[in-house]
DNA sequence: TTTTGCTGTGAGAACGTTACCACACTTTGT
DNA sequence: ACAAAGTGTGGTAACGTTCTCACAGCAAAA
């Protein structure tokens, strides 16, 4: 047998001088094999260093034990954080993960797709960014088990993850207006979806007694915004919603900074998502505003340094890890066959209170 | 032809009226074949929504274009960078990218290893956990070609990628001498390596004047921070020397507070890495100092957070993108075929001042 | 005794591609 | 005009597994 070619069921079959069929049982686990035969093989495998060729195993059984994540970038700790929580899951059932960004355009995320599905993974779990077509998806979720994290997709009826944002920002935008805020300025990339623009998704929204179909988060920590507000009986006022208009931590400064120049400003600032609030942190240290005096700050997604940097910064964390498991193990599920109904797993968020909210109650400034 | 089944190439052949051979050859893009067949077959693929299948043609050419990438935990932010760097390369060549942590632990990384190889992958790119035996990694290096990340190993002569830590950290610390500090602290997880103790580890970089083989980065940074002192004729004093037992956060803030308390403590603190900097701070915060008139700081490794804190925090940046493009880039040469001798990149750093560290000349406290 | 069922084994097909070869037809070079 | 080289095509053997059979032995059940 040549020395630096890869051992086959076959070499070691041969040197145990049994047929591949039983070499191949014994190694693959599988059918029936007696102890005798076993430890032939077994020495044999050993001695020739016999290592198992995924390759071809998988493509006689149709089954990779491999499965795609396809994030908006996984350099961000929202998406890092999930996918080591989908790795952990896949590592215990020694599923392989590949994975690739999408960079939040359809294109990429196509581009993506075709790739993780010749190397024919056995499932996919996906950050989608539509919300509304997708018809990529639709399609493929008919043959390839699909799990959506963090969004869905409007007519998409599959497994997803996620947390109430609008719920979680409702309660997080009462607590300010508790505490005597009353101008509540939020920051968000509201991604430009079925509306021409913030007013009429404010519209929308009260027609529909503030429940909605599948839309950005952003777009439903938004809603929960609105909801607290008119529960509160506390106008609207749309000056105080900073909508970037791209996805980059320089353009959250400038409409913050924006914001927060603005006369009869916001007393308080709610970031909608992580790097909206990178952007916005920046925005207050170079404005020279003090926190919580001058300006308080709530944030969606909960980062490392809020905790040790002065104020804290309180935060709603979502349990990203976790929702990284769950997505995991429910695809696993659904490879293994499970065909009943898609479940929406709704995780529940943790209200982090730091010290960057301020108490304006009997404190006009 | 069954409706739900995949499309083979057989299919197509047999829907175009030319031979398999013939399919094959233009939907794989080899060999010759004539506009007019061409033309027939690329029809009958797209009526029938032909997908070439990777795994049975990885299973003939021996290539998958498929890489494992083997880090010691995907969620932390150097190395979700240096992925983003390798994703984003591979990606333009096609190539997938399969991912796992090795948890820092020498059974994660051979499990790991284990489940890649199974896998077929072309190449591997690792932060390999250990920089002395690694029997492992040599055995494998003779037969798949492998790039080394952010460390290097002993005797394992391979294309690798990385900064000069010994160099930045000597230069930094140096800079922290020049402007009157000579009481330096240092935070860092020493992992457990040849040396038995931190003096022994002196006395050996002291022997070889300066220069060692293959260590922890940690251990580099360390080694710096002594040629600095050496260089400058500033005694050593080990007492400063805040050595984390585990690589977590609440240990290194366990230390840092230890060390902050200590009588004739540091005037700056050096840490050196993003998780002793997270524990750091956290020990500064909840210790009550104030940055930079109680306490200097200076960190190995940026992070987003550094720039819009108060006071902005010094810190050495290490190209982790960058890095991560190179070891695919010099990867992907070697799976092509570059069998040329090793490489041993070393990228440049960059210094950031922002605030954390005193001019302490004029000025004892 | 005959049946039934379980255990164990090997030969060979199958998975979906590319590699290799044989052959035919064209073009080029002398 | 004839060889040599370049095109285009189809048949079929790989690649390294698992799957499907057929068949044999042996025990327990009828």
């Amino acid at each position: 047998m040549n020395e630096n070619r890869k051992a086959t069921i076959a070499d070691v079959a041969r040197e145990a001088g049994v047929s591949t069929a039983t070499a191949g049982r014994v190694l693959g686990g599988y059918g029936y094999s007696s102890g005798e035969k076993r430890d032939l093989v077994l020495k044999a495998a050993e001695m020739l260093g016999y290592q198992p060729n995924q390759l071809a195993r998988s493509l006689i059984t149709g089954q990779t034990r491999t499965i795609g994540f396809v994030a908006g970038d996984i350099q961000s700790p929202f998406f890092a954080k999930i996918l080591r929580g989908v790795s952990d899951v896949l590592d215990t059932q020694g599923f392989g993960l590949l994975i690739t960004n999408s960079d939040e355009a359809v294109d990429g995320e196509v581009h993506s797709i075709r790739l993780l599905m010749e190397k024919q993974i056995d499932g996919l779990i996906i950050s989608p960014c539509d919300t509304e077509g997708a018809k990529h998806l639709k399609k493929l979720a008919q043959t390839t088990p699909m799990v959506l994290i963090d969004r869905q997709v409007a007519g998409l009826d599959v497994d997803s993850v996620g947390v109430d944002n609008a719920g979680a920002a409702e309660l997080c935008v009462r607590n300010l207006i508790d505490t005597g805020h009353e101008r509540i300025g939020m920051v968000a990339e509201l991604h430009s979806g079925p509306w021409k623009d913030v007013g009429s998704f404010v519209h929308m929204v009260r027609a529909r007694g503030g429940e909605a179909g599948p839309m950005y988060p952003s777009w439903q920590r938004f809603m929960g915004y609105i909801r607290a507000h008119d529960a509160a009986g506390l106008p609207l006022d749309l000056s105080l919603i900073a909508r970037v208009n791209s996805y980059s931590i320089e353009d959250t400064k400038i409409a913050a900074k924006q914001l927060l120049r603005q006369p009869n400003g916001p007393t308080v600032l709610f970031t909608t998502d992580g790097l909206m609030t990178e952007g916005t942190m920046a925005a207050i240290f170079e404005t020279g505003l003090q926190m919580p005096e001058d300006i308080s700050l709530i944030a969606f997604d909960d980062l490392d340094w809020m905790s040790f940097v002065r104020p804290g910064i309180d935060s709603i964390a979502q349990p990203r890890r976790k929702m990284g498991e769950t997505a995991a193990r429910m695809l696993i599920e659904r490879i293994a066959g499970n065909d009943g109904p898609p479940r929406r797993e709704m995780l529940p968020v943790r209200h982090n209170e730091r010290g960057s909210v301020r108490d304006i109650r009997n404190a006009r400034r």
